[in-house]
DNA sequence: ACGAGGCGTGAGAACGCTATCAGACCGACC
DNA sequence: GGTCGGTCTGATAGCGTTCTCACGCCTCGT
């Protein structure tokens, strides 16, 4: 059916054998040879094979990417990173979503691997390594994005969360704030852990007691946020300000205040976490920790490549900065 | 290196061929062999090489998506619904990015050709059916998604944009605005074309002349939209009402609005178009035409499953319906 | 002038699977 | 008892590449 490079060899008047050196530019070819292939290639129009290709050469240039769900910003954002410099490099991004939930993750991993990818980012579902995890780690390189998970040896892309939530904190503890609540995700996921730890390490800092009724944790979506929001916004003695340590939650977060009848940041102060589009839509333009997501993918794109260009050695944690950026979402205590 | 269906083979004490029988569920094989073989299987890990299924079957089980950006919350929702059925179904997605941009999208398309994709869907970045399309087209089934190309006799799955847009004009008209200003993106895109024609539609009905000062077109950026914005409202005898039918388009407008201290609804009622998380948060929360995005894509998905299950014939054109949804961004004129 | 060595080329094996084909074996029927 | 039809199995030919090998040729050095 389609053009083989069989085909090109014959209409160059050289054996399969000799098109596939001048085209693969590998071997010996006289320059003769070399144009004349060349020239029949594009008159037929040839585009090689790649799936022959992979077979032959047992290299897909295929990189598999499991996240969540690409509906997140964070992750579309992600994508997109990685896209970019996979793209430039002659490689493809096959996107798997894990919806969170470990078995759909393993499906999504098997099949990824079972089309010989090249490489694995994933976006881990679940804090153990689970031994999907390890398999797919024993036979291609396999990098975890922005979680990581304990005693699994491998390279990681992630974001400075603890240094992160602690700034955020402490821009509240500036503006006078002693009681600030906490409305974040799982901590069994890596991240969660490390805002609750700078969370934590702030207030410790300015010699603030932790109060455990102020923390308060669920799923990673909006209405997990909406509910811890209004458990920790309706309790007596509410906190002055809040920190949601998680985008989707955030926006769940401001749905709570708006049933509360709660005003920020008259009534309440508000950091978020995640600079997405909205943030400076809303009134008032909401202060966050920014995450640098798209770079987070093109890192994670980058250590993939190094690797299948057989850079070895011990894994390497790539860590990217996040930055405090100030809005109007904040105010000082009376 | 890996497990191959010749080791399983070996384990059961058969040959290859009777060991992919077993497994592949074709030809006879008896009942004792069939279970020896699939317990082999399990014992070792077998997991089957796609990439030599696919070059020896001529089917990848692969369908590519080509977009403008993975990042615009729409092409996400469409790419997670394409997951969504196309998971389910042994299928993979391979994602490409085409920034809007011809030659990107000639690149990407050519990449996911030369994958050897079962079928392809695209968001065509431009209105010509330019020939890499129709290459494309002739060897694997091509759909459409959200735009269609005049002339390109191929499925599409689109959403009631005409419709959307004489919708949302008409509900400004009841709210007794006349003077209705446009916001859109370059009318040689096929949405673009159609809303603005919707728009056109709800005025003629109403018997309102069409004033071309209030038509605003740009690219399809907040940046674009901003300018297009300004534009309209700046000039003498602004609108009082605004139809922004793009929603980054309709993230630039607000900020315009923000600058120029238009307060929405007082000084301008609003209708945007996409029905995203934000738009409820802002003040007011905004009245949009929603799109099924996550419908399109999964519609997307199953007509390319439809067609590679062998439906033949011409071309099926799939359109959704569009819904508006009132919020509080429209008041009445005095 | 002759061997060594490099260059250019074609033949062909390998990658791991699908799928066809032919042969071995069995019971059943006339 | 011989033939037929069926079931089960192994051998084997691809799929379109990559890549090794062997061979012929030319050039160069001695």
């Amino acid at each position: 059916m389609a053009v083989t490079i069989r085909d090109v060899g014959a209409r160059a008047g050289v054996s399969q054998a000799t098109a596939a050196r001048a085209l693969g530019g590998y071997g010996h070819v006289s320059a003769a040879v070399h144009t004349r292939v060349k020239q029949a290639a594009v008159e037929l129009g040839y585009v090689p094979n790649s799936v022959a290709r992979a077979l032959a050469s047992g290299i897909t240039h295929a990189v598999g990417l499991v996240v969540g769900d690409i509906e997140n910003p964070f992750f579309s954002a992600v994508a997109r990173g990685m896209s970019n410099v996979l793209d430039d490099n002659g490689h493809t991004l096959l996107l798997a979503n894990s919806d969170e939930d470990l078995d759909r993750e393993r499906v999504a991993i098997e099949a990824l691997r079972a089309r010989q990818v090249d490489s694995l980012v994933v976006v881990p579902s679940s804090a153990s390594a689970s031994p999907h995890l390890r398999a797919a780690a024993a036979d291609a390189p396999l990098v975890l994005l922005d979680r990581t998970i304990p005693r699994l040896a491998v390279d990681s892309v992630t974001v400075d969360n603890k240094g992160g939530a602690r700034r955020a904190v402490e821009h509240l503890i500036e503006h006078g704030h002693r009681r600030i609540g906490l409305v974040s995700d799982e901590p069994d996921i890596s991240t969660s852990a490390e805002r609750l730890a700078g969370y934590r390490a702030a207030l410790l800092g300015a010699g603030i007691a932790v109060d455990e009724h102020l923390i308060s944790l669920g799923g990673p979506t909006p209405e997990e946020g909406y509910r811890a929001a209004r458990r920790v916004l309706e309790a007596p003695d509410r906190p002055t300000a809040l920190f949601t340590a998680n985008n989707f939650m955030t926006l769940g977060a401001m749905r709570a205040m708006r049933d509360l009848d709660l005003k920020v940041p008259r009534d309440l102060s508000l950091v978020g976490f995640d600079d997405l589009e909205w943030t400076t839509l809303v009134d008032p333009p909401l202060t966050v920790v920014a995450q640098p997501a798209t770079e987070l993918g093109e890192a994670a794109a980058r250590r993939v490549l190094a690797r299948l260009a057989g850079a070895d050695g011990r894994p390497r944690r790539v860590r990217l900065e996040t930055k405090l950026i100030i809005r109007a979402s904040c105010a000082s205590i009376a």
